[in-house]
RNA sequence: CGGGGCGUAGCGCAGUCUGGUUAGCGCACUCGCUUGGGGUGCGAGAGGUCGGCCGUUCGAAUCGGCUCGCCCCGACCA
């Protein structure tokens, strides 16, 4: 391709309200552009980009046996009122009423849709196991987009759908997505982590998501490299650090005058707050509780809710109003109400608030002093331990790349997907759902491969294999050995992509450092430099992008030379 | 949805507080010459409903009200 034919709008300045590294350079670099919050459109480097990793998707995709077939974006109510989610999901879903004023919403993801067809087609257990995706337009109203193409409303996702006879063919099924993930992402250049994660909204008991490390990610991840356990940390348990008890023999009481958060009594009384249990008032739907961590720790308010439901602290008034003393001195002890401790106060001895005005007590041991429901309900964090084997845990901020998801029968009971097995018996089919979004891949790989002059393509997702860069097009035995080049290295069959090589050449009349300058901010793992300079000493040049190391490669048989640069390129 | 910020030429910005000629600057763009190994140099030129509406005023980019849009933090997030 020719850059004069293609329309690479690179910029000299970033647009203003780009925040992101991937934002930025993908508007700088002319890939992408705005159209709206969260929706964006895709220029021609991009969309090469998209298409490459589409290719890896599918092929990925077919070695495990899935089926691509694609299914419409606009869907009708009803198969979404049947299994609930219409009235589940609230304002992510884009809703609209045909000219008949009938109900539809656009696709936020497909599991109705493939468990509606499911249950049309699917009748013995002869014809399991059955694995359909598709790579197709998703929409949803997010809240906040964000963070350029990271996170937007509208989006192409690569979304497959496993139909099992039992729980058994589901783990096969899961097993394998898994594997052919593993295998995706490694091929696009992709540092990232497998772990346990929430189901959420897509219910199902099981599931993982694939994580990108980059500070430009959402979620936060907890990583032991002892024994290799990872999760979200919507999810993730851990150990905190361990504490060596004081021997308080007798509860007391101590007198703690105006001192009423941990960090106060700590100072005052010369306590580590690891020593206290910190006291806290919610309301949930159905009352009061008591929520006690130990005061180093913080609450994790989403797995509070996964036990007690939607809550909220409760206000000074409501609890003083309770316990007719500030929240600064409740405490579990003579409470009656319900009490949920997390697992860290478990065979410890404390200081707690006294329930009444300036007063501690001292040497409070949960279940010996006050009865209580034991949760993991703290979060984990920077120098807590691992729960399954105790080594250190770290956390990183992570993009979230793709995610699998067990799904039992949610959706084929309420829609009725049901087949015949072995013994003549109907039963719902068992299904799993598996999701990655290509303009992430994209975007976190932008993330974890630039530098200061710009981005850093792996590969096998590159928009273009080499770029040829002619420096100066008034001389005419460079333009000769430029073009000569550019025809034989695009007869050349590349393994990598399973076609011929793609090659840039940068035709345009411009200044050397104009095309350095866009060359490098594009990205393209391989520049070939054909300059006069070199050219007197019949050489040129190629450049790496990643490693800027500069190779002289002589005139006479040069195109052999160049792919085999290629190919030893990382 | 709560909090904060921003909207002036394609991009980056100044001007707004303290209203007053034809609204500036840099880059990009067009033309000419020049230059040719890291965004050449010189000259000429084109490009603006100052986000929108309403108001105050002799006069509004500038003051007031409403509204729309975008970004960031949080909540939320199949």
């Amino acid at each position: 391709m020719r850059y004069t034919k293609l329309f690479i709008p690179t910029l000299r300045e970033v647009p203003s309200d780009a925040e992101a590294i991937s934002h930025k350079l993908l508007l700088k670099a002319g890939y992408i552009r705005q159209l709206a919050a969260g929706l964006y459109i895709f220029l021609p480097l991009s969309w090469r980009v998209l298409n490459r990793i589409n290719r890896i998707l599918i092929e990925e995709m077919e070695s495990i046996n899935a089926q691509e077939i694609t299914m419409p974006i606009l869907h009708p109510a009803e198969i979404w009122q049947t299994t609930g989610r219409w009235y589940e999901i609230k304002d992510e879903m884009f809703r609209l009423k045909d000219r008949n004023g009938r109900d539809m919403c656009l696709g936020m993801t497909h599991e109705e849709i493939m468990a509606w067809l499911a249950s049309k087609e699917i009748r013995s257990y002869r014809e399991l196991p059955q694995i359909w995706y598709q790579i197709q337009t998703k929409l949803r109203d997010e809240a906040r987009p964000k963070s350029g193409i990271l996170r937007t409303r509208e989006f192409i996702m690569k979304d497959s759908y496993s139909f099992d006879a039992d729980e058994e063919g589901l783990e096969i099924s899961y097993k394998r997505h898994a594997e052919a993930y593993h295998r995706i992402f490694k091929r696009c250049g992709l540092k990232f982590y497998q772990v346990q994660s929430d189901p959420g909204m897509m219910g199902g008991a099981y599931a993982h998501e694939f994580m990108a490390p980059s500070p430009a990610g959402e979620d936060e991840i907890v990583i032991c490299d002892s024994c290799g356990y990872t999760a979200n940390i919507e999810i993730a348990r851990s150990l905190p650090p361990f504490i060596n008890f004081p021997e308080w023999d007798v509860t007391e009481e101590i007198y703690t005058p105006n001192k009423k958060t941990i960090n106060e009594l700590s100072d005052f009384l010369k306590v580590p707050p690891s020593l206290f249990i910190k006291a806290l008032c919610i309301l949930s739907e159905e009352g009061l509780v008591l929520v006690l961590v130990r005061g180093d720790q913080e609450l994790h308010e989403k797995k509070l809710t996964k036990i007690i439901g939607p809550f909220r602290p409760a206000t000074k008034e409501e609890i003083i109003d309770h316990f007719k003393v500030e929240a600064g001195y409740i405490g579990p002890i003579n409470y009656s109400g319900r009490i949920i401790s997390d697992f860290s106060l478990k065979g410890g001895i404390f200081i707690t608030g006294a329930n009444k005005k300036d007063y501690h007590l001292r040497g409070v041991k949960p279940d010996l002093h006050f009865k209580t429901e034991w949760h993991d309900i703290h979060l984990a964090k920077e120098g807590d331990f691992c729960h399954k084997c105790k080594g250190p845990i770290r956390i990183e901020r992570a993009i979230e790349i793709g995610n699998i998801f067990k799904l039992g029968t949610k959706y084929s009971a309420p829609l009725n997907a049901v087949f015949l097995d072995k013994n003549g018996n109907e039963k719902p089919l068992i299904m799993g759902s598996y999701g990655i979004g290509p303009a992430r891949i994209a975007a976190a790989v932008v993330e974890q491969n630039h530098d200061e002059d710009g981005i850093i393509w792996n590969k096998a997702i590159a928009p273009f294999d080499i770029h040829i860069l002619p420096l100066n097009m008034a001389d005419t035995r460079t333009v000769e050995i430029a073009e000569s080049l550019y025809k034989n290295l695009s007869e050349i069959y590349n393994t990598l992509t399973d076609k011929h090589m793609d090659v840039l050449i940068d035709d345009r009349n411009v200044r050397p450092g104009v095309k350095f300058k866009d060359a490098d901010l594009i990205g393209i793992p391989l520049q070939v430099i054909i300059g006069e300079r070199s050219l007197k000493e019949d050489y040129i040049e190629v450049k790496i992008r990643r490693t800027k190391e500069l190779i002289k490669v002589p005139l006479f048989r040069s195109e052999a030379a160049i792919v085999k640069i290629y190919y030893e390129t990382e």
